[in-house]
DNA sequence: CTCCTATGTTGGTCATACCCATATTGGCGA
DNA sequence: TCGCCAATATGGGTATGACCAACATAGGAG
């Protein structure tokens, strides 16, 4: 057997307890939580096109412009996720007839049918990153995380 | 006045609440004021950096297989973190002549000052980060934060 | 009618976190 | 002792999320 340089996990002082190393650190698990569960399940679907799938189903077409607002996704980047969410028929984009430089993107049945699919994705991958805790302290991780806002 | 199209900030109801998105959102934030806060006194030094001069002050001289262990960081981003830090002058590296595949790591004068006044720059990150929350609430957070590793 | 803003798009940057391949070193077992 | 294997440092590459600047153009406000 090698040496084995005492390789305890440790992590300096320092660090260990200040809020943001443990929000990164909370982020970097469910991150990597999520980007597994996308891509087992998910089509080569990112977060990305889950959120834009939500907000379509939840408030029915919009322009991107409104989806970039309501998802907290930049422009540009919506532009991007939707071409490709539209190459999988899981939207359509059109012209507003009423004003031509919008697009109006809705959801179709592939899409919603999509979403739903993903929803149980997700659902397990927040069992997953809380799985430690018990239900009435995801209420309160839940609530203090909320107030970060 | 342009039409404002009613741009009241919501989050699809299916997103809004979910731990992984929570999180997300504060890693956002705080991601977002600790660059703000690096770029304004860190001389262009990255969380990386920052995790690797904590371990050094913390442990001393170590391998950087080690400080990959120890700071959680890709040995290969440590290589490269690393060559920033000594052009620098904030670390040396030189090789172990005990074990000559091996760097050994050692933190310079500049570079535990460059720590302390780093350390200043985060102290106040976390009070942004954290400034909706009671102390109480802090420490909760904190807590449960702690129990997701 | 003119100006200004919103819109969609293109094409970048950056930080964090990974992965894989390679050369080299040196420990350990056969 | 020797050969194999593990560990080390490095280089190159990918992905995701976030963000930014520039641009053409459509339309609304004045």
């Amino acid at each position: 057997m090698p040496v084995d340089h005492d390789h305890i996990r440790r992590t300096p002082d320092r660090i260990r307890d200040r809020p943001t190393w443990l929000i990164s650190r909370a982020y970097a698990r469910s991150s990597a939580l999520l980007t597994a569960g996308f891509e087992a399940h998910g089509e080569g679907l990112r977060g990305y096109h889950y959120r834009l799938l939500a907000a379509l189903e939840q408030w029915g077409p919009a322009s991107q412009a409104d989806l970039a607002r309501d998802t907290g996704i930049d422009r540009s980047d919506v532009t991007n996720a939707l071409t490709e969410l539209e190459s999988r028929a899981l939207v359509t984009r059109k012209v507003d007839p009423d004003h031509k430089r919008r697009n109006i993107v809705t959801l179709t049945p592939q899409g919603a049918e999509t979403l739903l699919e993903l929803d149980t994705v997700l659902e397990k991958v927040q069992e997953a990153v809380l799985a430690p805790l018990t239900a009435a302290q995801r209420r309160q991780l839940v609530s203090l995380l909320s107030q970060l806002a």
